[in-house]
DNA sequence: AACCAGGGTGATG
DNA sequence: CATCACCATGGT
């Protein structure tokens, strides 16, 4: 068992079910712990009272957790930053102060937002749970599997992939995880390269368009300017933000959007 | 039954 | 560059 101080800005539901990952649910016992998987490794995790618990190794608290819940940043001084820009995104912002960006990892966000594309979320929930049930490689001492790596998948067949009922998509499926395999994209270079070098390149893969792009560089390549309009963030946009535009929010765009979509998902009245 | 969902593609103005 | 039918699936 790992603690840390928990942050002041970091709730968990509002992190882990705002749309941004889809495999972590409250556990069945309790509502306030949650279980999920990244990286290969299961965890659970609650909050008690100011501390953070992850069950999980010093090591792994280290190597991997820490990242992935982005806790080296200060999402205060960001929301403070986010919140002169205007009086709506202030409000949105003051609504689910705890949202964070997590740091997915690449592979795993960009198939998971293949995935997305024309789906409601709790389908898009089946869907990249059931790919890691069928396809994932076993964690150890859970009957959780971990997200399929892209040679998995490279693998399969349209065949392979029809019990998925992914419809149109398992053709992308395929195109995305041959385009890695034989390097025709590289992942790990869009990580270090300019965010514009990873929105070419990711449009390479069949079913990647701008806004599957966008996703897959805000949570999976942590590329924090990053935008993604889908048809909620354009009902919200026209409606909250009138005339704001997604360069207008700056190096953080991604946690305004976040802000803004997560809002705009609690308040559907707003938009009848 | 028609419409929608964290859209993209390809054809056509 | 803007529009538009169409795409597979499951839920309302």
């Amino acid at each position: 068992m790992s603690g840390v101080q928990i942050p002041a800005e970091f709730d968990l539901p509002q992190t882990l079910d705002c749309g941004q990952a889809f495999r972590w649910r409250p556990t069945p016992e309790d509502s306030e712990t949650w279980c999920g998987a990244a990286y290969g490794r299961y965890l659970t995790l609650r909050r008690v009272g100011n501390q953070l618990e992850l069950d999980c190794s010093q090591g792994d608290m280290d190597g991997v957790w820490r990242a992935y819940f982005d806790l080296s940043e200060d999402y205060a001084r960001i929301r403070g930053e986010l919140s002169d820009l205007s009086p709506v995104l202030k409000e949105a912002a003051e609504f689910a102060p705890g949202i964070r960006i997590l740091r997915q990892e690449p592979w795993e966000a960009l198939c998971s937002f293949i995935m997305s594309q024309n789906n409601n979320i709790s389908r898009i929930k089946g869907l990249v749970n059931n790919f890691c049930r069928m396809f994932g490689g076993k964690i150890p001492g859970t009957d959780m599997r971990s997200f399929p790596g892209p040679e998995t998948v490279a693998a399969l067949s349209l065949e392979d992939l029809e019990p998925l009922r992914s419809g149109y998509r398992a053709p992308y499926i395929l195109d995305a995880a041959r385009k890695v395999v034989e390097g025709e994209i590289d992942l790990q270079r869009i990580v270090r390269e300019p965010t514009g070098y990873g929105r070419e390149e990711l449009r390479k893969i069949k079913g990647v368009g701008p806004k599957v792009a966008e996703c897959a560089l805000l949570y999976g390549f942590h590329k924090t300017e990053c935008f993604p309009m889908d048809v909620w963030m354009k009902r919200a946009m026209a409606q909250l933000l009138p005339g704001m535009a997604p360069e207008d929010f700056g190096p953080n765009a991604g946690l305004a959007q976040q802000y803004i979509f997560h809002y705009s998902r609690r308040h559907p009245e707003l938009f009848l």
